[in-house]
RNA sequence: GGGCAGGUGGCAGAGAGGUUAUGCGCGGGACUGCAGAUCCCGUUUACUCGGGUUCGAAUCCCGACCUGCCCUCCA
């Protein structure tokens, strides 16, 4: 199997990728917690990995991808309270609207999502274990783990305890021996939702699901887990935190952080209220464009977002569509592509460098400036290729049944020449704006008058 | 104050010791009823700054400056 090679945040290196089980990867993404719709940074995150998860298939490894839902949190409970819903109600509305936002940008859908809510048992007994190895302590109904007793503690951030002391703007809570240490559970507050546990009623902290459903899923070692940069500290931090705490086995080989998305030099976030979402921006834009942008760029890196670099891939996006179109109909015979083995190779070479996509757009980009005047069999081989590829990226166009639409769209252009020739360009010119309009899009060149969608 | 990323041509954005990134945009030409698409040509010394290492640095080392993120919920 291809070598590949992964950048792990815990290490600061580029290493090579080796999973627990030959053959297997289990990869853990933190999704989002649900008390509103997904917006672009989201997006980025589920692109990206839902891309490494491909290309991983595309490669062989036998993929189980498990990314939550944080269905119960302070988030949550204020947010319901603010609105007079349901807390947990309103959480899974809106876990089913990120399902399907994601689902609208061709993301695939995890293996397993699973959702904190329905794993009360795999996370009281996570904290039950690390309570008796000595690392936590109950306190009036809430449990904390003591971030003094785990002696790793910072090494995914690169931080001391001491460094965290002294700029920190930490919460007082007399609860806590220790002010940076984090609950694993809360007790119930007056009307808050609860579930019984040894400590008394209440609900696990933000950072144990994740410990509790990675493990539950995968097992006490993860290949990959991943998620955006601003969970580095404290919510991964954490993670690793409980979970040695609890196995004394390394919690994950290799932590894969994805960049903010920016808008306006400024990190686009539900607090700060400068988020696009979703729901909106595939009204005006195909996915196709959506995942262009984001593999035009490294996941690592910060992200500036602009309506002009959408606008940019939704060009991107034409073009290549133009070029897929014509190839499709230019095919014919044997498929035969001698330059498709050369680039499928370099653009495989690049994802295996640490999952390099603007490198392989860049290849795929240059193939298809290549692959514009091709015919027959090299046509054919060259479709084969770039639905190939597609497995990875799906960035094509949707291909839909075109044996009406050939018939009628015939008719229509059949019409429009006439008038061409009787020189009624009014109606010609109608003609094409009003398929325009309806996403077809037709070109009058030597060889006829020729259509695609867009 | 501490930690982590970065600073590349008009813009976006790769690369990481010596060879054209790529795309967009812009200018010119071909084609066209027009538009778009396509094709050809062009956009001449791009790599924050200052030192250093080297035969050779955007790429390595040291220092400075700037930007963003994290240190509080956040993908």
């Amino acid at each position: 199997m291809r070598r590949i090679y992964i950048h792990d945040t815990l290490s600061g290196e580029k290493r090579e990728f080796r999973p627990v089980h030959e053959g297997r990867v289990g990869m853990y993404v933190c999704g989002p917690t649900t008390y509103d719709y997904a917006h672009v940074g989201h997006a980025r995150v589920a692109i990206m990995f839902d891309v490494f998860r491909r290309f991983l298939e595309y490669l062989g490894y036998d993929v189980l991808l498990v990314s939550n839902i944080t269905d119960i949190d302070d988030k949550i409970i204020n947010k319901a309270r603010e609105r007079g819903m349901d807390p947990i109600e309103m959480a899974h509305y809106y876990a089913r609207e990120y399902l399907r936002d994601m689902d609208s940008l061709r993301v695939r859908r995890a293996n397993v999502i699973p959702k904190a809510t329905r794993h009360m048992e795999e996370i009281i007994s996570l904290i039950q274990r690390i309570m008796d190895n000595g690392y936590a302590y109950e306190s009036g109904g809430d449990v904390y783990f003591s971030v003094e007793k785990f002696s790793g503690y910072g090494k995914l951030s690169h931080r001391r305890i001491e460094e965290m002391m002294a700029g920190a703007r930490i919460e007082v809570n007399e609860k806590k021996r220790n002010p940076l240490d984090f609950a694993l559970w809360k007790a119930a507050k007056e009307g808050e939702p609860s579930w019984p546990s040894p400590w008394g009623p209440g609900r696990p902290g933000w950072h144990i699901e994740c410990s509790a459903m990675s493990m539950r899923y995968i097992g006490e070692t993860l290949d990959i887990h991943g998620g955006g940069a601003d969970l580095i500290f404290p919510h991964h931090e954490n993670e690793i935190a409980q979970s040695e705490a609890a196995t004394g086995k390394p919690f994950v080989n290799y932590w894969m952080h994805v960049g903010l998305v920016r808008f306006e030099s400024e990190k686009m976030s539900k607090s700060i209220g400068n988020v696009f979402l979703i729901r909106d921006l595939v009204k005006k834009y195909p996915p196709e464009a959506i995942r262009l942008m984001f593999l035009n760029s490294h996941y690592r890196k910060p992200y500036e977002f602009s309506e002009k670099n959408l606008a940019e891939s939704m060009h991107l996006f034409e073009k290549i569509s133009t070029v897929y179109q014509r190839l499709l109909k230019n095919s014919s015979g044997e498929p035969s592509c001698e330059v498709c083995d050369e680039y499928e190779n370099k653009i495989l070479d690049a994802l295996s460098d640490d999952f390099n996509t603007r490198a392989a757009m860049a290849h795929y980009l240059e193939f298809i400036g290549l692959a514009r005047n091709m015919e027959g069999g090299e046509a054919k081989g060259a479709v084969e290729f770039l639905r190939r590829m597609d497995e990875i990226f799906d960035i094509l166009p949707r291909k839909r049944d075109e044996g009406l639409d050939e018939k009628l769209m015939s008719l229509i252009l059949e019409i429009r020449a006439r008038m061409r020739s009787e020189r009624r360009y009014d109606i010609a010119d109608w003609i094409r704006d009003t398929l325009g309009e309806l996403g077809i899009k037709i070109e009058d060149t030597k060889e006829g008058t020729k259509w695609y969608r867009v």
